[in-house]
DNA sequence: TACCCTTCAGACAACGTTGTCATCGCCGGT
DNA sequence: ACCGGCGATGACAACGTTGTCTGAAGGGTA
């Protein structure tokens, strides 16, 4: 019973007509009597024809498609990105397609490489590998990529930032306004540009204020749940501890209130990025938030810029600002040690 | 300076060698001599080459992607299957083309019908429409759907879903064997099917109790924030008020909290779809939990066992189950009401 | 020497579309 | 009655790959 896929040959056999002709009706080209106009559709009806658009995209040399490389398509940030990019990609009448890197340079490649292969006509990429060298024959070849909250490494292109520094900053400038000068930073390895760049905001905004860095009162390791438990447990339980923990990105976050809750005396707590919940937890989460949304409006803008002709032009950065939320947390004055 | 993409013609003119012969290399054909493979592979690292998949796959008819359309890739229910789904389509070297329907008939039908018009080698959905009726020449051509979450309507396809009312019943007989005789429901759209069978374990769970169903505790309009402050005032305010609540989804839930954020006298409660942080918050909330990525990956599956040939048997539904997890909400007893 | 078989290689058509060009008939203008 | 032009149509090549077939060269066997 599965009967294969009519083509416009079968059409143009059944209606009696030549294939080019077909191909005319189906493009709305004009030129072709309303006689004939109405024979071929009466076919395409019949035989519940559909266009194939990777034939008539092969011809065309494009693919209407984009590809999108995310570090993990279930992670919040990554998913609010996709569906702006998805919204952008549609004005444009073309698909997205989606995959995720694990934050895995190797996967990275070899999902980008993929989708090269199937010649997208344009790559949003969340880098996590060490080099991005291997797009320069893509990209000379004209397969034009942006960037998202990470910068491209070894090569030059357009790429979407946030603010990191100037939010971390700004983080930390607030717990310092509400009375704290122990304030913890629990960030994530510095091999990954956010961080580090958050970590620098840190202390700007320590030195600034004349407080001191103390390494005691930071953490640099990827955010394993066990990681983030001692990490807690040593800034908080020393003999001079943190009355603030500036948190350096989500995960990060929710993983520090699950330690947290299990804890009298709660610090003050920024974090960095906003979380659905965080308005409804006591106290609210204050964070420097970004818009995953906006940034990924930008980058298929820039992409789709490029993809109607303005490909020579300098690779740009744009950086969009952050945002404070102060919702409680953060404004917390230094807990009286009941029992220290 | 943007050269053309090198093609295999070009390849082979590079290595003074036919066109097939470079084909052969690529594909690894062997019969070739290894100098003349050396040749070609040195051309191929010359110029850069990188095959063309779309123009491979459409010679061998398929396209070795498939599409997922979904609700909206946003929502985390959404983005938790889609990484799912990604995993088990990489394992069969496929890509994903994602989308959001944004609960709408016309989208969905609109983003399928795009995918089906690039070929897809089958699809996934979650379905927001009222008829899939628009799919029968496309399943009769040979791309398999399977859905997800909710059935299709119309037509006879593989389907994914989860135990609603045995969740939603298990959900109630929970809260009832706590105490609790006036549970409000809040739920979503009867249009919904999930809506729909929730509240169907919800009223069966009060019949086998021996309650009455008292549409005065139920809510079953569309989510939004103002409808569910209504709700909850109308449900927890009235001269016999429910004592729990019961949340038909994910959202309903969040909104719910917020709204109760703001009150004395929490009732209990338990939502249905698991959530991140709900162990953050005090209480716990309890919930029924379904897996999203369970679910993607099962619908994955069932989709590439069609693809490897079983596209004859009759279409299947799996029911997944449900898993009740108590974190403190759902176990509180009867507020004394202070005050009333 | 004649034969066959194997190994390697290329010519050609095909996948399903679209762009280019040629053809045909018909109209109006002179 | 002739010609230019236009509307309608189809033949053909092309997009970049792979499947099929055919052919040439080389080596072994009788």
């Amino acid at each position: 019973m599965m009967s294969a896929r009519p083509t416009m040959k079968d059409v143009a056999a059944l209606a009696g007509v030549g294939l080019k002709t077909v191909s005319r009706v189906v493009n709305g080209e004009g030129s072709v009597s309303p006689d004939t106009t109405e024979r071929v559709n009466a076919a395409i009806a019949k035989l519940g024809f559909r266009r194939n658009e990777g034939a008539r995209l092969l011809r065309q040399g494009r693919t209407a498609s984009i590809g999108l490389v995310l570090e993990d398509v279930a992670d919040p940030f990554s998913s609010a990105l996709t569906r702006a990019v998805e919204d952008i990609a549609r004005q444009h009448d073309s698909l997205v397609f989606a995959g995720s890197s694990a934050e895995d340079g190797v996967r990275e490649r070899e999902l980008t490489l993929a989708f090269c292969a199937r010649r997208v006509d344009g790559l949003i990429i969340v880098p996590a590998g060490a080099t991005h060298r291997y797009l320069v024959p893509e990209i000379t070849a004209g397969t034009p990529a942006v960037f998202v909250d990470r910068p491209p490494v070894d090569i030059d292109a357009d790429t979407v930032l946030v603010d990191n520094e100037g939010g971390a900053r700004m983080a930390v400038d607030h717990l310092i306004a509400h009375g704290h000068r122990r304030i913890g930073f629990l960030g994530d390895a510095p091999t990954i540009f956010t961080a580090t760049a958050r970590l620098a905001g840190y202390r700007a905004s320590l030195e600034a204020a004349g407080l001191p860095y103390d390494e005691s009162l930071t953490s640099l390791a990827p955010p394993t749940a066990e990681a983030i438990r001692h990490a807690v447990e040593r800034v908080l339980g020393g003999p001079d501890p943190a009355t603030a923990l500036f948190c350096g990105n989500n995960r990060v976050t929710v993983e520090v209130l699950r330690v947290l809750a299990g804890r009298p005396n709660q610090p003050a707590l920024v974090g960095f990025d906003d979380f659905e919940l965080a308005d409804v937890l006591r106290p609210g989460i204050t964070v420097v938030a970004q818009d995953p949304a906006e940034m990924g409006r930008t980058a298929a803008e820039m992409l789709f810029a490029r993809l109607s002709g303005d490909r020579q032009g300098r690779a740009k950065t744009v950086r969009l600002p952050t945002r404070l939320i102060p919702r409680g947390s953060g404004e917390m004055p230094i807990a009286t040690g009941i029992g220290t």
